[in-house]
DNA sequence: ATTATCTATAGATCTATAGATAATGC
DNA sequence: ATTATCTATAGATCTATAGATAATGC
C-alpha cells in the first residue's frame, strides 16, 4: 500500500481537523479524476463530484472554495504521483548508458500507467486560476529537472563530453515530451506499437543523440 | 494575400448562398480563435463570438447548429493552415540530408507561427462531438504523414538503410511532437532558447537518429 | 416570395451559500 | 459549544430558438 501524502497546496478550508481535510480531499480527488477524464472539467458538475465522493455538495464546499480548487487539487495529486514514480525509478541507481536506458524505460512506464491523467493535464491547465497555474507549471519543470539531473550524472560518469548544459536540458524536455506523446497519441500509436515496442524504438531514437564515449 | 479556402466540413446551415456561408463562417472563425485562445472554449460565450464576428447571435445560428460546430470549424481551419504551411515547405524540393534539415526548420517555423492555435488544439479536441473528434484526429495523422513521406523520400535517396517503416513513422511523429512542444512549453523554453536556438539544437538531436550513409 | 437578419427570451442549467440538523467532546 | 454535515435554493448564467423585420430578386 502506498502512503497517501497530504496534497493540500494551501487551499483554504472551513474544517479544523487537518486529518479529516486530508481524507476528504483525497475522496474528492479520487471522485473527480475519473469524471474529468471521462467528461472533461467543464462538463463535470460539482454535484456529480460530491455524489461520487460520497457526501453532499454543501459538505464538499467546506473543503474547497470553488470548483477550480478541486481542479488544482487534482493537478497536484497527479503531479505528485508522477513525481514519486520518477523518483523511485531514479533511486535504482545503476551506472553508465545502461542507467539512461533504464531511466527512459521507467519514465515511459509511468506515462503509460498514467496516460489518462497526463492527457487530462494538457487539457485543463488553462482553466486554473493564474496563481495555481503557475504552481502547476513549476511542478512540471521540477519533474523535467529530475530527468535532467539523471542525465547529467550519467553524462559525467560516462565522460560524454559533447553535451552542454543546454543540450542536457533540452534532452530532458524531449524525453519527457516523448513520454507524454504516448499519453496523448495512444489512439494512433497503439495501432502500431505496444508500449514495449514504443519504449524500445524511442530509446534507440534518444540514445542516438548521446555520443558513445571515447575508447580508453 | 492567401486564398481563403472554404472550410465547411459538412456542417449543416440554414443559409442557401454558399459563398455567403463561406464568408460568414470565415468571420465566425476569425472571431472565435482569439477568444478561445484567450479565455478557452467553455468560458467563451456564443454572444461574445457573435459580437466579435459582427452580427447577432440569431444570425450566427443560421450558419452553425451549436457552439461545438464553431469549435469544429476552428479546428478545421487551424489544421488547414498548418497543412498548407507544411505542404508549401515540402514543395521546395531539395535533396539529401539537407532537405531533411530544411523540412524540420520549416515545420518548426509553422509551429512557432501558430503556437497559440496548436496549444488550443491540445486543450479542446476533447470537447468535440465524437464524429468530429474523429475527423480532427484524422487530419492530425494526415499532417504527420506529410512529414513521414518527406522522410521516406529522403531515406530512399540517401540510401539510409537502417530505417524501417516503423522507424520512419515514429520519427515523423517525433518531429511533429517536438514542434508542438515549442508551442506548449514556450512559457519555459523561451527563457533559455530563441526559436532559432531551438531549431538548431532539435535538428541536431533528430539528425543523430538518421545514420550517415555508407561511404561510396 | 424568398432569403437573411435581428430582438427578445424560454428553458435549462450550474455554482455556491444560507440556514437547519446531526455528531462530537468537554 | 464546537465541529461537521445536510437540504433547499438564490442568483447568475448561457445556449438556442421563435417570431418579427429588413433586404433581395423575380
Amino acid at each position: 500500500m502506498e502512503k497517501k501524502r497530504s496534497v493540500t497546496g494551501e487551499v483554504p478550508t472551513q474544517v479544523k481537523n487537518p486529518d479529516l481535510v486530508t481524507q476528504r480531499r483525497g475522496q474528492i480527488i479520487e471522485a473527480a479524476v475519473p469524471l474529468f477524464v471521462a467528461n472533461g472539467f467543464h462538463k463535470t458538475t460539482t454535484r456529480e463530484i460530491a455524489r461520487a465522493a460520497g457526501f453532499s455538495v454543501g459538505s464538499m464546499y467546506e473543503y474547497v472554495n470553488s470548483k477550480e480548487d478541486i481542479l488544482y487539487l487534482v493537478c497536484l495529486s497527479i503531479h505528485d504521483e508522477v513525481e514519486r514514480g520518477v523518483t523511485s525509478a531514479l533511486a535504482k541507481a545503476e551506472t553508465g548508458r545502461k542507467a539512461l536506458v533504464e531511466v527512459i524505460r521507467e519514465f515511459f512506464m509511468v506515462c503509460h500507467k498514467m496516460a489518462d491523467q497526463i492527457q487530462l493535464m494538457y487539457q485543463v491547465t488553462k482553466s486554473l486560476p493564474s496563481q495555481w497555474k503557475r504552481r502547476v507549471l513549476e511542478n512540471e519543470i521540477r519533474i523535467t529537472r529530475l530527468v535532467e539531473d539523471a542525465l547529467r550524472r550519467i553524462a559525467v560518469s560516462e565522460q560524454i563530453t559533447g553535451m552542454s548544459d543546454r543540450d542536457l536540458d533540452l534532452a530532458a524536455n524531449n524525453i519527457t515530451i516523448l513520454g507524454h506523446m504516448w499519453a496523448f497519441r495512444r489512439w494512433y500509436l497503439a495501432h502500431t506499437y505496444s508500449i514495449e515496442d514504443y519504449i524500445r524504438l524511442q530509446t534507440a531514437f534518444i540514445m542516438a543523440a548521446f555520443p558513445e564515449p571515447p575508447p580508453d
